[in-house]
DNA sequence: CTGAAAGCGCTTACAG
DNA sequence: CTGAAAGCGCTTACAG
């Protein structure tokens, strides 16, 4: 509100210099914490700042600086949960630094499709953040160009992968191990898997942690089945699991899943814990609230988004430097749907 | 790749005007479509373009247009099911039309938090989006400045809005309605509600439908027990309930505090639906799954958030202009939890 | 139909 | 310590 009552145009840094009768480099100056800046020649710039309500143009310092500060992450999916909380993660430390968080889909993973969303997130200037747990996200990663900043949230990678790869992942394989533990543990045979698509033709390193479990215990190792990432692909591999009197434990790509699952040996008669055991993955908010409540692993997917900035950070401003590769680590939680075997 | 291997800064319009042997306003205007361009001209710019692999610089555009083609989603959560399936939805449309999409969240509803939240969206650039459904997102919706472009998403207005409120809704009241009256034709006496926390201080849409069916059937009308948005927040409200012999219908604001309620009622050891129906709102995913099944209203949010952006986006260009205040139907969706009284 | 000029709101050297 | 110039990559009138 000034006293003409208009206010169609922001101030500029030269109305603010205007008011504070210097010019307006030295505004620049003082906005940019410049050193040289005589204390009352900036407090008197300061106050018209204040005055004016002046606020520095983002789009303008972008093109003539150079640099934006600002971040966009590429995912194939905002709804699921761990998605979800990745992206809050990474707006929450990019809140907190003051930077602009774009978001694009990746609605397909046709190779042209992939190629266009990583022009566009190229387009809205700054850095990128890929998430990269299924096959579009994959491709989005190798697609981006190697003059942009870019940090991929990627699948645990099955050897250690240079410094120079600025990837951050929690510990599926881990993960899957101690989980697959926990229910050959309770005196199960085995432990069959249910499997979310995995990002690539590889084997993904939940299913590579579980297999080892396995393996170390001498158990049998049955087919992984494939399921989807929401509860309707747990469902259909149920059914089928269901079936076989033999199946008294399973392990979920994650909580969805495991929902899906669940829900299958209900139809089918079985009773979970006391027949079948089922664990699944993420810890998601509904897991603690099933019946029964879900045996899963906790994965701290915020921490992972905030991480995933901190180093895309640390990548765009000389300063904070962060150390490469930041891992979480999972937590097992034991809950209703897991117990011992009655065989 | 050119052919110096060299591919740092990339191409601009004065690059390809030199490549294609005009002036770098010609390029503009092949660009932009104008029409009186030789098409001999045009055709030459098109190949210099296609060859230098040139993007216009969306920075340099904004700057010098005035106008940027880019929303911010304003929204106090981004993993609830309906926050997210509306974020998905606007992200969708604003990609078919090649607009940018941004996402500030609301961490506090403090007056100030929210001022500043809506002051970087504002620095963004480009139109606003808010989700009002909370008292954040509320003062967030009130609190954009008069010549920004901006559109709510909002709940069921108490009466019709202006035409020159950018409003978009579900009918919530008409869902909360609809469900009641099911519970009330299977015989029960009252239909007890659990609610999601208030936007405002004033009745909400949901909590106004529910009493509504109550007092068109003469049912008594219980007062509505305080929920949050989780199942935490359910399985509270729903072990107060469960101890009440005379509660045997509950609706609950969300399907996930009906998630918390199916919990505190099994944990009480009251069946559902034998001795308690339950329904939720949403059909969220995990809704179908759940044992018992849940019972809710379907509310299209990804069609929300694209008739959110249509409105904003006919705002913002001249042309496309659409019709104000669009409204999803809900739909009723019966499934296990619900079942006759037996009293 | 096409070119030369001015400007969007800043920053980055360059002067003094 | 502070000011005048040039420029970021575009668009928008203005000429011809």
């Amino acid at each position: 509100m000034n006293v003409t009552g208009r206010t169609r145009r922001p101030a500029s840094i030269r109305d603010v210099a205007t008011a504070a009768g210097v010019s307006y480099q030295t505004v620049s100056r003082v906005i940019n914490g410049h050193p040289s800046v005589k204390p009352a020649t900036r407090d008197r710039v300061l106050a018209a700042i204040d005055e004016l309500g002046f606020r520095r143009n983002a789009t303008a310092l972008a093109l003539a600086s150079g640099r934006s500060r600002a971040v966009t992450v590429l995912t194939a999916n905002t709804t699921h949960y761990g998605y979800a909380s990745i992206l809050q993660g990474v707006e929450e430390a990019a809140r907190a630094a003051s930077y602009a968080v774009g978001i694009g889909v990746l609605e397909s993973a046709e190779e042209a499709a992939v190629a266009a969303e990583v022009q566009r997130a190229a387009d809205a200037g700054g850095g990128l953040i890929v998430i990269a747990y299924d096959p579009a996200g994959v491709r989005a990663l190798a697609a981006v160009p190697a003059e942009l900043p870019v940090v991929g949230v990627v699948e645990t990678p099955a050897s250690p992968p240079g410094e120079d790869r600025p990837w951050v992942w929690t510990d599926d394989r881990e993960a899957a191990y101690e989980v697959t533990r926990h229910l050959l543990s309770l005196g199960h045979e085995t432990v069959h898997y249910v499997a979310i698509p995995s990002s690539t033709r590889r084997t993904s390193a939940r299913t590579s942690g579980w297999r080892e479990a396995l393996r170390a215990a001498g158990a049998p190792e049955p087919r992984p089945l494939q399921g989807s990432w929401g509860p309707a692909g747990g469902h259909t591999a149920g059914r089928r699991l269901a079936k076989d009197p033999a199946v008294t434990a399973i392990l979920c790509g994650n909580d969805d899943l495991a929902l899906g699952v669940l829900r299958a040996l209900h139809e089918a008669g079985r009773s979970v814990p006391d027949e079948v055991s089922v664990a699944g993955f993420d810890d998601a908010p509904h897991a603690a609230y099933l019946t029964p409540s879900l045996t899963t692993v906790r994965l701290d997917f915020t921490g992972l988004g905030r991480a995933a900035f901190a180093l895309l950070h640390g990548a765009m401003e000389e300063s904070a430097q962060v150390a490469p590769h930041p891992v979480s680590v999972p937590e097992l939680v034991i809950r209703e749907s897991s117990g011992p075997s009655r065989r």
